[in-house]
DNA sequence: TATTGTTATACTCTATAACTATA
DNA sequence: TATAGTTATAGAGTATAACAATA
């Protein structure tokens, strides 16, 4: 089953994916354990606060959609964010069905604090390696990225 | 703040640890989506039983400290694992406290075909990088494993 | 009638505390 | 008394179904 022409890169990609399924979720750790030590706070919550800092004003459902949780799991969510102080529900002028979400100061200076840690926890694992891994694996991870983003889609340190 | 010496690398860090955050939820859900939909098995369960195909034997207490869990948490789990006839479960003959755990056949049919399946979705992704880019990121993918790799840690693809 | 959001309910996963059996 | 494991209980986090308000 591998004399077809396509398989010849086969090897290669399930090394890679071997390495993926060994890799990702020891990083995952990192940052989740990061996330609840610093914020008290879940990966989807955080996901969410980072998406409503780039997209303040988001209904309630978009969030849902872009996060990939259902709109009742949100809404709870949301209600804990709320009661926190870190997010704003506001209801929409235009459309009194709908709310409008966004990032209090507070909120927003709490995502920025818990990336910022987890940066620095990250970076710590990273000092090991040498100057020259680091510059192969900044290209291996945006292409990495590339790879797995679709069209919509976001990563946690950026839109959600 | 970029003259002293030891920070001329930080922005390199941080753009890695940037990234490291944004691409690795990403990747995270699909492995777990496919461990979901193929297994209907939580990511925990899934290690567990990747560290049992490793450790045949390996009493709760053990598999609990290893996938860092708690052992009411652990013992519920096995419950499931056992009733699905993945797992076994039989006490020492040499200490009755405890309790030997294994892989049925069943269980390692379905955890390598669980494995399987991550390998195929993962692949699919990765099929629009090119060779030169595979053979990066294989490399980056194997110091960043060493790097967040403890001694006594290890990961999904391989024992736990 | 369709859409947005919430409430009701239930299931999974996790923890701590209390308990049982064995050493 | 100490250890291995289970049971009891509780709290997140998730889902589906039913409901309320608005369009």
């Amino acid at each position: 089953m591998k004399q077809l022409e396509n398989d010849t890169n086969l090897p290669r990609y399930d090394r890679c994916a071997a390495l993926l399924m060994e890799v990702v979720p020891l990083i995952m750790r990192v940052i989740r354990a990061e996330i609840r030590g610093v914020a008290e706070m879940s990966v989807p919550q955080f996901r969410a606060m980072g998406f409503l800092s780039r997209h303040p004003g988001t209904p309630l459902s978009g969030l849902a959609e872009h996060i990939g949780l259902t709109m009742p799991t949100m809404s709870k969510m949301i209600d804990g964010l709320v009661d926190r102080q870190l997010v704003t529900r506001q209801s929409s002028s235009s459309d009194r069905r709908r709310i409008e979400l966004a990032l209090t100061p507070e909120g927003l200076a709490l995502l920025e604090s818990v990336r910022g840690h987890i940066s620095v926890r990250l970076s710590e694992k990273l000092r090991s390696l040498p100057e020259q891994s680091l510059i192969a694996i900044n290209r291996s991870l945006g292409e990495l990225r590339s790879a797995f983003t679709l069209p919509g889609e976001v990563g946690i340190g950026t839109e959600g």
